[in-house]
DNA sequence: TGAAACAAATTGGTTAACCAGATTGGTTTA
DNA sequence: TAAACCAATCTGGTTAACCAATTTGTTTCA
């Protein structure tokens, strides 16, 4: 077996080979669901690769709830039926990186729906640590300093607020890919942190008043310029 | 070093241990964005962890991507900043497991969207996957056969349709979640699978002719049981 | 005859040794 | 003096050997 050190790239490709092994063979095969896998150590022979890379492979379909694995016995797949399994392991290997526009794009469809939630279910607990990340924007802001960071913090805080975990998880995801593009295309202009500010304050408020309605307004002002932004791209 | 084999629930609290210890060497050391983390070997010593468990741990901050590691070179803190990277972190590890009426919410929020941007970009392959979605379905429904699966796919379709990487990536993550939920608590009334398959001809019909308005609202009718049932929980 | 008990083989998880590329510090050379 | 070179060291990635829980097939005993 030959030895290589592989790129991220290569590393993905890889991967997308195995996932698409492992969807054959359970085709072929005619595995049902629940069915269990062929051990690790078979499908690295099988398939003339090392038995770790089947390990990730194997989490990441674990990821995406294609395949459940038990310790010390076996590797199954998941209740989710073949059709649906095939479908998703198509999708899975068709998947391409994000691009900025679609990351802005999701981005403010998700905060028009925390913002509204975080108005309709915040607790005072939520809205102690909304104010914290506001303070620490507003005193960046104030002293001219960049504040890219403290301004994201504040919408995560909002997504805290909302009480939806799935869709705090997805704003989590989407955030870092969000400020290293922001970083490389320079999008925010700190002319207008002042107004940043303001606005951030007034989302802040309508959140306290629990006024949905001028809470969604709010966020949807904010997003105005960058929403012009992203589709000028 | 002991050895012991631990559960999926002690797996993710090791995790959650190792990011947190992680979180404050980062802190304590003033590691700047961009600086080099000690190397997985002295991490592992260091937590009394083993370098696998350390290095899962790192594979899942650069998901969320907080860190990124270099083949022959170690792993390094990303671009984001201090600040966001404390906050994330702390998030992460706050994290709770989905509930269903999250999940689902966050289904109606992301298909609404969905249907409407397939509405306006969808392009003929698309539509001709839809459309084979869409048979199978059919074929299911009128064999009066179970066709949780072959739903789910239609919406997958679309979800690709619409021409947003971000926004089908998370489809595909909450999928899996909402079929075993819909299995655990029986939501599909067969019953009703006819008007399903009617709804589901509807939304085809109005992102063909490219009608965001009617595609939006055939997709809201669509949903009316599932919303309904998702807020009596 | 059937079930209970035991032993061997199989499994995913864990550990440790190893690999080759990257880094680094000191030495040499122009 | 500074640039070029080289070797020792350090790095994440890879491999292989090992562990204990589980499963499976056989034997044994009531």
């Amino acid at each position: 077996m030959k030895l290589e050190i592989l790129t991220k790239n290569e590393h993905k490709e890889l991967h997308n080979v195995i996932i698409a092994n492992i969807r054959d063979l359970i085709n072929n095969k005619n595995l049902e669901p629940g069915d269990k896998l062929p051990s690790e150590r078979m499908l690295s022979e099988k398939f003339e690769v090392s038995r770790s890379n089947v390990r990730e492979a194997i989490q990441k379909l674990e990821f995406y709830g294609i395949l459940k694995s038990k310790p010390q016995s076996g590797t199954f797949v998941a209740d989710i039926g073949q059709v649906a399994m095939n479908g998703m392991m198509d999708d899975i290997l068709g998947l391409e990186d994000p691009d900025f526009k679609s990351l802005v794009e999701t981005r403010i469809l998700l905060e028009l729906k925390t913002v509204r939630l975080a108005a309709k279910r915040r607790t005072d607990e939520d809205l102690k640590s909304m104010e914290s990340a506001l303070e620490a924007f507003k005193e960046k802001v104030l002293n001219n300093e960049d504040a890219v960071q403290e301004d994201l913090l504040f919408h995560l805080a909002i997504a805290q607020a909302c009480g939806n975990s799935t869709i705090n998880r997805m704003m989590l995801i989407i955030t870092p890919e969000i400020i290293n593009n922001f970083e490389k295309y320079h999008v925010c202009d700190k002319n207008q942190s002042k107004r940043r500010l303001k606005e951030h304050q007034d989302i802040f408020e309508a959140i306290k008043e629990q006024n949905t309605q001028k809470a969604k307004q709010m966020m949807k002002d904010h997003f105005v310029e960058l929403y012009k932004y992203c589709y000028n791209l």
